[in-house]
DNA sequence: GATGAATGAGTATTCATTCAT
DNA sequence: AATGAATGAATACTCATTCAT
């Protein structure tokens, strides 16, 4: 291992280093609460040494998103690759691959949304800014492409798109999302109300018995 | 109309005017780069007044979102009062309820999630706080209560809660609500993927032909 | 007196407040280790107010300059209008009026040399800039008309040189110094006003034909 | 040449190196824009080895207007050696000297300018600053010396001002009124050479009895 | 009630300087 | 000698909030 080996190595460790400190601050006391100065005493660095690794606050709180964006996207690409697999597979792999992201970051849906303000895009940088578009398109593209080959093998049923329907399903998602994201932040133990369970299927299929 | 009424009438006026301001430049700037004076100038009153009518910027903001919440309580209260209606009937003007709201501030959800962060709640006054969280809980059970009703009276399918289904889903329509969102900041007209029509239906339910 | 007049003055008072006490600190301790907090604490007031009053530390180092050079302007201006005075007179009533602004404030030629580095222009909001130049432009012009006038009238007559003719040419030079300065920082080939090859022999000997 | 001669070489062309690097980015940027890794990139070294050479970045900035000074002194020197040489000649080869210098770095008055302000002044090493004050003295006290003894001999004859002479006067100025900035920032009560009264006249002039 | 001038606490960011390698 | 990663002190500037008028 030559010398510049080692070192990427040590940068990478640095960077990883806080991430993690940035993380764990992040969530206990929200972003505009955080200082860098708080971030860097968890990860036990100077302020100035977080500039080294990461252009601004901004560029900081985004990278962690994009980490887990990046782990999702490259486990979805896998599911996708293995030709032989059936499309009811496919999906199973997806729920799987899912669940997976939200045990390692629960937080994940907040922080994509509080990202998605124009608070932070704005100080983003132009690479770090279209990476992010990238990975985002190509996410959902990935998952969208699942979903089209079962109905193209004739494996799921082809759903005419309904008037609305998606804007709709959305809001009342949203709305149950918020009441799953309360319980994450406040980490108390009230699960989502089990009536929703059905809900979830009659709204979105806008069918019954 | 008594002198004190009239006085009451011009207050909540001025509440309103001062929200309606609040509420577009919010949207135009975000929440951190918009200033108290911003809102003051919009509202063509100055900074000073705005305290007169809310605590401090917090408050202000979170009055936008309770505003919203109580419109689509007391909407949905009077779908679930005329005790003629079929579960059916119910889901229909739940989803019309839904779609008003969502035409009255299209960015409602992204103004939720932001409210649930740490930075801001912790701001609130304790009226305040409770009355958005008697508020969302009251919503939330009436919701439940129309999918509840519809199952007891075997009107809809009972769906035995899948293992993780709930967190899965979320996770799911996350993603989907955050391509949504990207949409509705940034006001291009790009729909959400067709494909997701029929993937919100295999994903709920887990269910193929 | 109505109380839009009285604000204006107000408003006045407290900018002169502010330019005093700046000048104070900034001729102890320089530009770069004065602190804007230094500059509040000598007027009394907060470092906030300061920049309701001044858009940041560059312009007002430079609105300091600024005050002197318009006074010198319009000290000259009047030197100048007076129809009747003969060149002889307008080159004494000169050299008193840089002798004042020398006594107001003898570090203007360290102060203006200052302001020309690139370092504190490209702060400068686009009207002082504009103001500045303008300001500096026409100063100069009115300095080598009366030179010029009083060759072209071919009305000096020797004299020996006075006491404080020293500072006198600094000063003199100083200004053209700085116009020269100008030239080489901007490399725009704007040359020296040829007048002052008069001007030079005629300040520096006090003499004339 | 032994391995000694040989270092000390070798530490002197880096010093240059360094010189040449810190002169080019300090006249681009001017003084507080310019990091001291600026000039390391520029001179294709480390920010530490900077510090190798130079105690720190005002000792190096200074350095920058010492070896100009150095120069010109060493110049005036030869030109006021040579025993044979006139006054008129001596005042040729000192305006020639000054535009030579001038060629070198057009800045010279600008830096030196700002060199005198105390920003500067006191973060340099009492070494440094001794030299500093022998050099500008002995300089001074040099060109007083050509001018004295060229009116003592009473051997200048008349000469028409010649091309240039502003930008030779402007330099020559330049001089005094660094030695009268000093004198003002420092409120010492060193009056400038009285010898100047006639130099003013015969430099500006170019003319001699 | 309304004003808006004044406040001053709060913080992201920079960069000269150091020192382990 | 040279490196350059890490440091951490230093500060301009912002803006939510107050309060005398």
């Amino acid at each position: 291992m030559g010398i510049q080996e080692r070192k990427r190595r040590e940068r990478k460790r640095r960077r990883r280093q806080i991430l993690v400190a940035a993380k764990k601050v992040f969530s206990i006391k929200g972003f505009t609460k955080t200082t860098m100065e708080d971030i860097a005493r968890e990860a036990e660095l100077s302020p100035g040494t977080l500039y080294l690794y990461f252009k601004n606050k901004d560029e900081l709180y985004a990278s962690l998103s994009v980490e887990i964006l990046e782990h999702l996207y490259n486990k979805l690409k896998r599911v996708y690759v293995k030709e032989a697999q059936s499309p009811q597979r496919r999906i199973d792999l997806l729920k799987q691959t899912l669940f997976e992201v939200y045990e390692f970051d629960p937080l994940i849906l907040v922080n994509l949304f509080h990202l998605q303000s124009s608070d932070i895009l704005k100080n983003l940088s132009a690479p770090m800014l279209a990476h992010i578009r990238d990975l985002s398109q190509k996410t959902i593209d990935l998952i969208a492409r699942i979903f089209e080959e079962g109905v193209s093998g004739q494996v799921f049923i082809e759903k005419p798109p309904q008037e609305l329907s998606n804007v709709m399903w959305a809001l009342f998602s949203g709305i149950v999302l918020w009441e799953e994201s309360k319980r994450i932040i406040n980490d108390q133990s009230v699960p989502v109300h089990p009536a929703f369970d059905t809900a979830f299927e009659i709204f979105s299929r806008g069918i019954s018995r």
